[in-house]
DNA sequence: ACTTCCGGGACTACCCGTTAAT
DNA sequence: ATTAACGGGTAGTCCCGGAAGT
C-alpha cells in the first residue's frame, strides 16, 4: 500500500479514534492497553503506531472530539438555552450518553496530569465558553438589568455541565429534566 | 505489647492515607505504583498491604476524605453561601488547592469505572447535596416566590463545584472571585 | 523471604551472572532477550531485575569476570611466559574456550559503544597490562640490551591476546601452539 | 529507461554501504534499525530491501570493505613494515580512525555469532595474512637465522592489529607510536 | 517496471500489584 | 513485619512482505 490519498489517511485515523473512544470510555485511559486497541480496531500494532506515535497522542486525539460544535463549527444562531440543552443531552441520553459522560470525566482528570492534554482542553473550553457567552448576550432583554457578565455566567454553566457529566458517569440517579430546568431558570433570571 | 491499640491502627491508616493522597494528586491513581507509596510513607510493602488489602482499597480510602464536613460533621447552622464558598476555597486556594482539585477530578473519573468507588462517591455526594438543600431552604425569604426546588438547585450548584475543580486542575485561568459571585447571585435569585 | 544474608545475595547474583555468561556467549548481548535469561536462570523476571536494574548492568557484571586473575588476585610470582600461556589457554581450550572467546569479542565490541562498559574494560585491561609489564621486567636478563619498554611490549602482547580471541571466536583454524611459540620468542627476543 | 545499467546498480549499492558503515560504526549493528538506515541513506525502505534482501546481508556487505587492499588489490611491492603501519593508521588516525576501529570490533564480535559473516571474515583475514607473510619473507636478511615462520609471525601481527582496533575503539589511551615501534622491532628481531 | 511506504505481529526491556517465606 | 520473588502486563520497536501508485 504505497502512496495513499490524504482522504484515506484521514478516514483511517478517524476509524482508530472512533474505536479508541469507545474502549477508553469503557475502561478508562489507564485501563486500556495498546493491545486492547489492536483488538478493538482490528488493526495491527504497527498500523496503530503509524497513525499515532504514542498512546498519549491517541488520547489527545480522542479528547479532541467535537464538543458543542457541529462539523467543527458552532451554530451562530442557536439560542443559548438550546445550546445548553444540546450539551446536556450529549452526555446523558441513552447508553451512548453514559459512555460519553465517562469519557468526559476521564479527559478532565487526565488533563490535570498531562500538559499536552491540558492545553487542548483549555483551548476547546475557552472557545465553547466564549460562544456560549455570546449566545447569552444575544438573548432578548428581560426588562430587568443584567445581573451578571455573560462570560462569567457561561463559565459557571459550563462548569455545571462538566459536573453533570461526572455525575452521570457514576450512574448517579437524579432527575436530568430538572437539572436542565434549573439551567434554564438561571439563564432567564440572570441575563 | 502484643496487640496494638485500635487507636494506633487508626493513626497508622491515617498516616498512609495522607501520604497517598499527596502522591495520588500529583501522579494520578494509575500513575502511582505501590512502590511510590512505599517511598512516600516510609513503610514497607507488607505494612501497606496489612492496612489496605489492595491498591483500590487505598484509592477508596483516599477518596473518602472529608468533603464539606468538619470533623465528619456538617455545620447545621452554616449559611448556604458560606458553605458554597468554603467548598470552592477548598479546591482553589494555593498549591494545596490545586492538589486537591486534581484529586477531585481523579476521583470522579475513576468513579465512572470502579463500582466500589462509585458507591462511596454517590453516598457522599447525596449527603452533601441534602445538607446544602436544607441550608438553602433555610434562607430568609426574599419576598418573591421560590423559583426552584432547593434540592435541584443544590444539585446544580454541586455539579458546578465539581466542574470548578476540574477547571482548576487544568490550570485554567479564570477569575475565581467572579465564579463565587455568580454562585451567590444564583442563590439569591432563585431561592 | 525476608532479610537474607549478604552471602545469599552474593550467591544469587553469581548464579545469574554465570547463567547469563553462557547465554551471552552463545547468542551475543543483543541477541539475548531478558526472557532468554529468565529461562536460563529459572528465575522470574522480577527476580532478575531485583539483582540487576537493567540489561546493561548485567552485561557489565558478566564482562567484569576475572581475567588473568585467580580469585581476583594476580600471582606476583608467575613468570611472564606462563601468564601469557594461561591467558591464551583461557580462550582456546575446548568448548569452554570457544565460548569464552566469543564473549571476549562481544565485550570489546560493546565497549566501543557503551561508556559504562568501556570504563570497566579499560580499568581491567590497564591492571593486567601493568602486571604483565612487571613480570616481563622481572625476567632474567638475556645479556643483550633491553630492546623495548616492558610496558609497551605488554600492551602489544595483550592486544595480540584480544585478536587471538577474536580469531578463535570465528572458528578460524590456525595452529594455536605456534601462536603461543611466537609470543614466547618475542618475549625472549625483546626483553 | 527500463532496465537500469549495472553500473547504476553498483553505485547505488555502494552508496548504501557507505552510509550504513557510518551508522553501524556509531551505533553498532544491533543498535541500528532499518529505519535509521532509511534516514541515513535518504532512500525508502523498499529501495534498501531491493539492494539488500535482509539486514544481515547489509552487515556482511559493510564488513566486506577493503582491509589492507587498495582498490581491491594488495600492493605486491609494499614493504612489510609499511603495510603494518598502514593497517594501524587505518584504525587510529582522527575521528575517522576511531569510527573504523569500532566497526572492526563489531565485525569480529558478530562474526563469532553469524556463520555467513564468519566465512567472509575468515577469507579476508587469510588473504591478508598470506600477503603479509610474503612481504615479511621478502625482507632483506638480517644476518641472523630466521627465528619464526613468516606465516606464524604474520598471524600474530594481525591478531595484534585486531586487538589494537579494539583498544582504540574503547578510547583506551596509549601511545600509538610506540605500539607501531614494537611491531617494527618485532619484525626486525624475528625475521 | 520500479519504487514507495503501509501494514503485520512477534518481540523487547522493563514494571506492576500482589503473595509468601522468613 | 519485612522483603524477595512472582509472572503476566506495558508501551513501544523491529524487520520485513506486498499492495498501490508513477
Amino acid at each position: 500500500m504505497p502512496k495513499v490519498s490524504a482522504e484515506y489517511t484521514r478516514a483511517r485515523r478517524a476509524e482508530i479514534v472512533t474505536a479508541a473512544r469507545a474502549v477508553f470510555a469503557r475502561q478508562g485511559f489507564a485501563g486500556t492497553s495498546m493491545n486492547d486497541l489492536v483488538e478493538a480496531t482490528g488493526m495491527s500494532m504497527g498500523a496503530l503506531y503509524r497513525y499515532f506515535p504514542s498512546k498519549e497522542d491517541l488520547v489527545v486525539a480522542v479528547a479532541d472530539g467535537r464538543d458543542g460544535t457541529v462539523d467543527g463549527e458552532f451554530d451562530a444562531q442557536e439560542p443559548a438555552a438550546e445550546l445548553v440543552s444540546r450539551l446536556l443531552t450529549y452526555v446523558s441520553d441513552g447508553p451512548e450518553g453514559a459512555t460519553h459522560a465517562r469519557l468526559v470525566a476521564q479527559i478532565w482528570a487526565d488533563a490535570g496530569l498531562k500538559p499536552a492534554l491540558a492545553r487542548m482542553v483549555r483551548t476547546r473550553h475557552a472557545a465553547l465558553r466564549d460562544h456560549l457567552a455570546a449566545r447569552i448576550a444575544a438573548r432578548p432583554a428581560t426588562g430587568g438589568p443584567t445581573k451578571t457578565d455573560p462570560a462569567d455566567l457561561a463559565e459557571f454553566l459550563l462548569a455545571a455541565m462538566i459536573g453533570y457529566a461526572s455525575l452521570v458517569a457514576t450512574d448517579h440517579e437524579f432527575d436530568r429534566e430538572r437539572f436542565r430546568d434549573v439551567a434554564d431558570v438561571i439563564m432567564s433570571a440572570l441575563s
